[in-house]
DNA sequence: CTGAAAGCGCTTACAG
DNA sequence: CTGAAAGCGCTTACAG
């Protein structure tokens, strides 16, 4: 009664059947009688069976796998993914779990050129991408994928006239939601911490939905408090600095991204500047440190369980021939103590 | 020229060659002519031709792959997985891809009962189990694969007599240094805060370090100055009233994980304690938060990197039927300033 | 409701 | 150095 690794085979020999019918009796076939489906699955459980997938995939030509493809933006060895994809992997292989795909996961780097290889090589049904929101770079990886008739998802907003389908946040919104709360609260004179530039539309977007904010209030966005800042270390306490060099008056700061909010914050108090009291700030992003940051710190929050939950349904459309459509997920104000409504 | 989803028989074919020709020249066999190969390469690129894998697993009855199972400790809906795993994610994927392993994650709870059939079901060919340090808990199930003959290679210390390869941190000796730091900065009267008990091997391994720095400076360990604190939201500000409450003199804290720390600090601060001053505080993990609390926390950190692809190595010498050893790797104390010796 | 048969696309011993 | 052939373990049309 023991065999080592048994087959089908096996399974219809023990059972008195062929082993066609033990193939459909494991896949609850209606085909199959009552009587004879539960020997068969009881003998395949006692001799701890299971399905060889190397097998049915070949067969059926699906692997019921999702790759995930994390794009690493360190160039070199100390791979530092963004922990905001990485949490949402867990969401990720939970929701494919449950529609029967296995999650395969490959950090990527932007020379590497294995994404196409994936589907072809019937590794992977489909793709999902993280980390590739900046299209521009991407433009022509994704047109290859497209060209090869590669299924895949994106995180990230859709510019217009790329390939594929992608779900993003809707940033403009954040923006809105954040520069409103502010003005609610009484400010008048928000500055920006961020960028314009369409290179990083995700960003951007961020500052139109700003724009659209003080624009509906009946304010004219002042060139004078806006200023260029990124993520890395130290550029949010640069930009104030530059910000109070220009002499210009402003009792708000909305940040695009909280590492650029926090470290602002820094910036204002080592200037005699009490937040939220003189200086009201708001971030974007809701990373883990902006709840312990002193004060706490408002921010946006995307709904990262949603997000992963809509790339997987996302994916699996695709690969189950249903239509899917790209769309933007509504962000969420999270309110703290430095934005002074508490 | 075009052909929609080329097999090895088209690229045959275009060449002139067999099949099985076809097959040694992608692999680069010896076996093939120079000449040869180098023609069916160029049509395979061409065709943009990839070995479909399936077939070549359900022959070479191998997958090249290797399974994360990341165990889940909040039962529940809403994922939430230990970030140092997380983390170890990315190194534990980049290891494996560079051995020519792919990485099948999945999240796992404690009820679930799938460990097995990974292996049995061809999809992997090892697995790596994160999040499983307590063997007790995890006894049956590691001994029920050991059983099926799975491979498979476990983050955590040995206790002993547990089957199966695993890789884990030397804790005695991260509790050891931990102490012995306070020590040689003057403190006499060192608190801890953490946990005896067995149920935890991975903290009480961090105690019994503790006692071992202790003893070796001719202290022995007191009774009124160990309390018992879990991770949990709150223990360690608790902890520390406690101490107050009991009487007992200490100007030093030894605090198990950095959680605890970091509520102990709080808890020492609002009671009037200075730290460093009235107070050294150490903590272990080097959690992300570590180094942005005030004052940052010195504490002991585990090399995620390094243990990553020990643990890809392990589970990939299994695999390969190269010998591999069970063993523990040394943990490193990082100096900040909560301990003083800034 | 069940069985005999074909075939998914590879890899690799065997023969030359 | 190359080819013909077998076979990995399934799923599923086809026939009854």
């Amino acid at each position: 009664m023991k065999v080592d690794n048994p087959t089908s085979r096996d399974i219809a020999e023990l059972a008195g059947v062929s082993q066609a019918t033990v193939s459909r009796a494991l896949r609850n076939s209606p085909l199959v009688r009552d009587e004879t489906r539960e020997r068969v699955q009881k003998i395949a459980r006692d001799l701890n069976y299971f399905v060889n997938r190397s097998a049915a995939r070949l067969r059926t030509q699906q692997s019921n796998t999702i790759a995930l493809l994390l794009f690493d933006e360190t160039e070199g060895e100390d791979a530092q993914i963004n922990p905001f994809f990485l949490s949402m992997l867990g969401y990720i292989s939970r929701a494919a779990s449950g529609l029967g795909y296995d999650v395969l996961v490959s950090i990527q780097q932007l020379s590497d050129d294995w994404h196409i290889e994936y589907q072809a090589s019937n590794r992977a049904d489909g793709l999902i991408l993280l980390g590739y929101g900046d299209y521009t770079s991407y433009r022509e990886k994704l047109a290859a994928l497209a060209e090869a008739n590669t299924r895949f998802t994106i995180w990230g907003p859709k510019i217009g006239g790329e390939p594929g389908h992608s779900l993003g946040c809707d940033n403009v919104d954040g923006g809105y939601q954040a520069t409103r709360h502010l003005l609610e609260n009484g400010r008048q004179r928000i500055a920006l911490l961020g960028t314009t530039s369409q290179r990083s539309p995700e960003l951007a977007a961020r500052y139109d939905g700003y724009c659209k904010a003080l624009r509906e209030a009946g304010i004219e966005p002042d060139e004078q408090l806006i200023v260029d800042a990124s993520s890395a270390d130290g550029e949010g306490y640069r930009a104030i600095l530059e910000l109070l060099e220009r002499g210009v008056e402003f009792d708000a700061v909305f940040a695009v991204t909280d590492v650029i909010a926090i470290d602002a914050m820094r910036a204002l108090e080592d200037n005699g500047l009490s937040v939220p009291r003189d200086v009201a700030v708001v971030g974007f992003d809701d990373v883990p440190l902006a709840a312990y940051v002193t004060p706490p710190l408002t921010t946006v929050r995307q709904d990262i369980r949603q997000a992963a939950e809509g790339l997987v349904r996302g994916i699996v459309g695709l690969i189950e021939g249903e239509p899917v459509e790209s769309s933007l997920m509504a962000p969420k104000l999270v309110v703290r103590a430095s934005c002074g409504a508490l």
